[in-house]
DNA sequence: TCCTTAGTTCAAAAGTTATTGAACAATTGG
DNA sequence: CCAATTGTTCAATAACTTTTGAACTAAGGA
């Protein structure tokens, strides 16, 4: 670990709803709560924003405590904090991904215009 | 009813995680919570916010569909959502009040500073 | 060493949200 | 009718948040 991240008791419940509350974050998270275990690093995300908007995205999210970002070379490898989120908001973590799934309206990972070439 | 409402299918998830994610909001909600079925007019609210300022934050809660506003003579009778919610995004509020009620930090109605005369 | 890849930082611009007070409407009770 | 009560609307301002491009750092490979 390397940058700066809030220990699972001080992760605010309104914080957490309100870096949630963003088509691009919520996009993120549920990638990331579809390869659980599987650290990614920021190019997965890159058909959701750009570079620089991804790092601005990714830094609320780990700040918040939703994401853990770790330097391991020139990547960050990324992964959801479930146990730590599933600890303080029990169940929350669970509906909010359930919810974000059943919504066709919003962005995915893979799912953009701009279809990487294989 | 009076005031326009989503119907349930219009209602986003991400604009509830954002109307959720403000504090005086989240005590509103917890609020409501508490009283479930009885509805409550908007002066029980008086010690988080101004009367205009509440007025606002009812207003978002109201259009994210979190909330139903009916007015009832000069009152506003608020009652929580919660079949819609919970029909739309299963588990969610319960972990998110859930949640809410075991934060110490957070504002509640009833908890201010200013207590109010018997 | 030089180049590429991965991601950050910074400052600016644009957009959105929150808060305020003053003025307004609508209902109700005297 | 008059006044009080309940809440809304409006305009202004303050305070954030999001998005952008250009410049940057740091690691790794040729």
């Amino acid at each position: 670990m390397s940058l700066p991240h809030p220990t699972a008791d001080q992760i605010s419940l309104p914080i957490v709803l309100a870096v949630l509350g963003d088509p691009t974050r919520l996009a993120i998270v549920r990638y990331l709560a579809s390869k659980e275990g599987v650290p990614l690093n920021c190019s997965k995300f890159l058909d959701l924003a750009s570079k620089t908007n991804l790092s601005y995205h990714l830094a609320k999210l780990r700040e918040a405590g939703v994401t853990r970002s770790e330097a391991v070379g020139t990547s960050r490898l990324i992964t959801l904090r479930r146990d730590d989120l599933d600890k303080r908001f029990p169940g929350l973590l669970d509906s909010v991904i359930a919810a974000a799934d059943g919504d066709k309206d919003l962005p995915a990972v893979g799912t953009a215009e701009v279809e990487v070439s294989a």
